[in-house]
Formats: C-alpha cells, sequence, structure tokens
DNA sequence: GCCAACTGAGTGACCGTTCATTCAGCCGGT
DNA sequence: ACCGGCTGAATGAACGGTCACTCAGTTGGC
C-alpha cells in the first residue's frame, strides 16, 4: 500500500512522536515533578527510546517550555476569539473566566503542570512571565478598561491591579481544585467568583 | 566568659546555628532555587561546613520545610493576635491582609521561597497545605463567618470560596510584586484588594 | 584528658546527554 | 520482480559531571 499518510507530507511521523512526548511529558510533570522526573520516565511513557527525546527537543528543559508556550498560545487565541461574541464587558470577563477553569478543569495534569511545576523558580517565572503570561493578563486589564469607558465599572480602579485581583482569585480557585481530592467541576467556580468581583467593581 | 546565653539552655548554640543555617537558606533557595541550591552552598553562606548542616537538618528538604514551619507559626501567631484588636468583620480582615503583604514585603528572601519555591512541586504543596496553610485560609474563613452572622457580609455566599478569592487575591500581588523590577511598596496594595473585595462582599 | 561540636574530603548513586550501531523502507538498475 | 546499496530515524548502553550525605578526624572549652 502507499505510504501511511499520504497527504500532509514535509514531516511524516515527526509530528505524532513530538506530540507523544509531550503528552508523556505532561503525565510524568505532573505526576513527579519537573525536578523528579527523569528524562528516561518521558521517552517509556512516550514509548520511545532516550534518544528519541532529544531528536525533537533540546534539552528537558526546553520540553516544559514546549507544553507552556503551546498551551499559552492556545489559551490567548480561543480567549481573543470568545471575547469577539459580546459587546458587554461584564460578559466579556466572564468569558475570560470562564474559559479559563474550563481549559484546566478539562485536563488535569495539564492544571498541575500549570498551577505547579510552571511556577517552580523564579527562572521559569520571570521567563513564562515575560511570555504569554503578561499578555494574559492585559487582556483582562484592557477588557475592564474598556468597561471603565463605557461607564460600567467604577472609574477610579486602576485596572492592573484589578486585573490582577481577578486573576489571583481564578489562580487560587485552580490550585485549590488540584490539591482537593474531592472532585467537583472547576468551571462553576468561575460563576461564584464573578459574582463578588463584579459586584465590587460595578459602578453602581 | 561565660557561656554567651546565659538563660534559656536545652540547646545551647544550637539556636544560633540553626537559626543562621535557616536564614542562609532562605537567602541561597530564594536566589538559585530549591532545586538547583546545593547543600554546600548554604553551609558556606551560613559560615559553618557542610557536615555541620546535617547536625541541625536530617535532610535538605527537611530545611524547606523548617523554613515554611517556622514562618507559618509566627505568621498566625501574629494573625491571631491582629484579630483581638478589634471586632469589626472588615477591620479583621484589613488586619490580616495587611499583615499577609507586610510580612512578605519586608523579606523579599522570604516571600520568593514562599511564592516560588515552595510551590515547585506537589508534594510539597500537599504537605503544607495539610499544615499551616489550610489553618490560614481557615482563619480568613471564620472571620468572614463571623461577619455573615453578624449581618455585614452577604449571608448567601460560600465563606470557603469567598476565603480562597481573598487569598488569591493577596496572592497574586505577592507574586507580581516579586516578579516586578519596580520597587513598590507591597502592603499597600492590601487597601485596593479590599476595596474591591469589601465592596463586593458586603451586604447593602 | 574528655567530650561535644564541628569539619570537609570522600563516596556512591543518580541522571541528562551523547553517539556508535541497528534496521525498515526506498530507490534505481537489471 | 528482484536485489544490493543507501538513508536517516530510532535505539539504549555508556559516559561524565554533579551533589546529598557520611564519617574519621580535629578542635577547644572545661
Amino acid at each position: 500500500m502507499r505510504s501511511a499518510r499520504s497527504l500532509s507530507s514535509d514531516r511524516p511521523i515527526v509530528t505524532d512522536k513530538r506530540a507523544a512526548i509531550l503528552r508523556a511529558a505532561i503525565r510524568v510533570f505532573a505526576h513527579n515533578g519537573y525536578f523528579n522526573s527523569k528524562v528516561a520516565d518521558i521517552a517509556s511513557e512516550a514509548g520511545v527510546a532516550d534518544g528519541t527525546v532529544y531528536l525533537y527537543f533540546k534539552s528537558k528543559e526546553e520540553i516544559l517550555h514546549s507544553i507552556f508556550d503551546r498551551s499559552m498560545e492556545e489559551a490567548i487565541a480561543a480567549g481573543r476569539k470568545q471575547l469577539e461574541q459580546t459587546n458587554d464587558p461584564r460578559e466579556k470577563l466572564r468569558s475570560i473566566a470562564w474559559l479559563h477553569l474550563e481549559r484546566l478543569g478539562d485536563d488535569r495534569d495539564l492544571a498541575v503542570v500549570f498551577q505547579v511545576e510552571l511556577r517552580g523558580s523564579t527562572k521559569f517565572m520571570e521567563e513564562f512571565s515575560a511570555a504569554g503570561f503578561a499578555e494574559y493578563l492585559s487582556l483582562i486589564r484592557s477588557t475592564f478598561e474598556e468597561g471603565q469607558r463605557a461607564g460600567v465599572f467604577r472609574p477610579e480602579l486602576n485596572a492592573k491591579v484589578v486585573a490582577k485581583i481577578l486573576f489571583g482569585a481564578l489562580d487560587e480557585m485552580a490550585t485549590n481544585w488540584i490539591l482537593s481530592k474531592r472532585r467537583y467541576k472547576l468551571a462553576p467556580m468561575a460563576d461564584q467568583v464573578l459574582d463578588i468581583f463584579l459586584n465590587g467593581v460595578s459602578a453602581k
């Protein structure tokens, strides 16, 4: 028979393996922590040899970066898309919050990597702060400012601080959810957070 | 001369060296991250030999635990004391928040360890969650419940969630402060957080 | 002298990374 | 249809550096 993947050539099995290694890494990092995870563990979880990992990634650290980059990219793209669905700033913030928690709630392993492993060193924090994270915060901020201009939110509030507050609250929901044994749905917590938050920032 | 510390015996020089090693560890962990810090670095920062560290701590991990335990103990004690100063639940929460940020803002290295290093693995997270952290959260929660009973706060809110929101917001202020190059005072941020928070949770 | 506190060189395990080797599949010649 | 040669993806054993921890020995106060 003709080659298994007839269309979409250029890098045949490559993409599959790369993705497999990333998935495996997320699982392994989530279970053992980044520093306690061996490259050999990732390889075996992915069903490839140790050396193969280095055909796709320069180093163990690059794997972690790739996880972050890819996920953050997706998250921001999804966020921007949601924002086009409505003009009401309050609903926009609700979308962001809901999406944020849905994303993490759908993939516990990824959530652990994001909430725990990616914070394990100032080095990572600074790098990933510089990268997509700042962009994410400013997505929240500019939505809030939009609402201020529209007279929906209290004009005297500092939008940067407000964005951090909302983010911090959502972040804590996610972290707590990970650590809790009880299984509850994460995403609906967004509404409880927003209830208080919107009540706190809305112009009366 | 008679021993430098005449009273309070039971572990003579012990306390001095132990404290010195802990201080050194906080500094070293804050600068390099827990996993990149060598026990030898801590020892030399503390001005003792490698082996001496093991006279006071069972392992490198125990050092991190001790940092957490001691700091958390102090923080909670200070918190409880503050709470006796007033009866107004709103003021109580303000005290807690202010104290929280003051404590971290006064010691950047300790703040880094708390905001970054202690979160670097689910293992630590779970342990230290079980320990003082849960107690801290419930300090916030019960203060809030008190306010609910007094009719100051909206009665329909889930106190547990509310506590997480306040904590999360403060936590994010602290993390952001660490990562920012600009030097601003951390503690006053408490008022901005509380403005929004109290406005959001107060019964009208 | 004695003992507790302290020292720091040594050790053994561990693990990220490398690279010589294998081998499945393709190609071009017959 | 067959085959010999070639390619490069994949392998996994081995390497080399790093550190947490140990312990035989030293120090200094009494």
